[in-house]
DNA sequence: ATTTTTTTTTAGATTTACCTAAAAATAAAA
DNA sequence: TTTTATTTTTAGGTAAATCTAAAAAAAAAT
């Protein structure tokens, strides 16, 4: 198997491979908190091991082997997500940084009794979704808040942002997972967004909005 | 903090420390599974460090900081299997190596969560008594079976070996915790015990009964 | 179609934990 | 008390993952 460098490798590409297919340098060492010469020595033995297919000077990306390995660790790093908020009572702002260490534990048999503890939770306290076993999980097409129009509703259902800040923020404003909420205006001076909540009449900024993912439950 | 190698060392000097208490650069190498000149790298940092006192040729000793650092592996490691055995189901002779993998994730907050989780059990699926918080646990003393004399009973509360072919040989015998035993015999040619388990009697070797831990609850 | 900027790679070093082989210290045996 | 055996350390080297600085390729701007 493959080192925790490796894998923290290999879960980085496939979130980045999600927006483009090609994978660039740059951006992998910035997620990794790196510098590139370092990316482009990583992606070398990530190539020969057969993890990722790379062209010099054109970025990579993940083959069917490299796939499922990032697929696995990212099952494992929500399986512990839901096991901390749901068992231990973390806060959903709490859960990053444990579960990133303990995604790399290596024991098939300890994830899937994890997972059956857990009661096959299909997706983890940010609503991103959970693979099974199999690494299926189903594709989920949210709608970001700042797309939607005036008049429009829909239930929170997801985040595209993990940090802390970012999720007390939406804690503080009552925006959590499962709540109904509806577009009643925006401001076209700074773009901010005019939502109505559990009754309550807010604003949230286009930085906020862009980052809470909506199922639409339909237009008005 | 450590890293995961150092902690490692720490840990096998603490459990090392306890029959001798100077412990050589052999031992470590052994238990650690490396070569002596590793050892005395790794010691040499481990002094610098504050961990150990080191007296060349002479082996180490855990300074209090070292000790209280290895302590919270020991918590950590034994808190985890409860967390496997109570909660996941898996068995006694199953656990030690996914424990000796999550002993090593840092989070405070996670280890005692997971202690009010479990109930802040006292003990681990072996009879190992787990530190509290302040790194506290009763002295247990137990008898090893093997010093026990005929007609002497009491219960198994403990073993002195992890191996899943040591705790596998015991399940297969009911020799499992808490249960009550008496010796009936003990064969002179071998040295071998006759010992009475649940009405059956049993013949176990000297081998076993040396790592089988006795809370002796009164002779005949 | 050049020039400039950005991105990526190479070259050469560093750090951690390990190794082998040989030397030095200590302990045990004759 | 020498000799022998064991234990421990030193010296010098390797592999993994990183770094800086400089070179090379690709993309963007003029």
């Amino acid at each position: 198997m493959q080192s925790f460098t490796e894998e923290n490798y290999l879960k980085i590409i496939y979130h980045l491979a999600e927006s483009s297919s090609n994978v660039q340098t740059n951006a992998i060492a910035e997620q990794m908190q790196t510098k590139p010469a370092s990316v482009t020595d990583m992606i070398k033995k990530l190539a020969e091991k057969g993890y990722v297919d790379y062209v010099k000077y054109q970025g990579v990306t993940l083959t069917e082997k490299g796939k499922n390995a990032a697929i696995d660790i990212v099952r494992k790093h929500r399986l512990w997500e839901v096991f901390l908020v749901d068992k231990l009572n973390f806060k959903w702002d709490e859960v990053h940084d444990v579960a990133e260490e303990l995604e790399h534990i290596k024991s098939e048999t300890l994830i899937e009794r994890l997972d059956e503890f857990l009661g096959f939770p299909k997706s983890d306290p940010h609503g991103d979704p959970i693979p099974d076993k199999n690494g299926r999980f189903a594709k989920t097409h949210f709608t970001k808040l700042i797309d939607l129009k005036v008049g429009d509703g829909g239930t929170i259902t997801g985040v595209s942002q993990h940090s802390s800040a970012f999720l007390k923020l939406l804690e503080k404003l009552g925006l959590t997972l499962g709540k109904q909420i509806k577009i009643n205006d925006v401001t076209d001076f700074d773009g901010s967004v005019e939502i109505l909540v559990a009754d309550k009449q807010i604003n949230i900024s286009r930085e906020v909005a862009k980052h809470i993912l909506i199922s639409s439950n339909g237009k008005n």
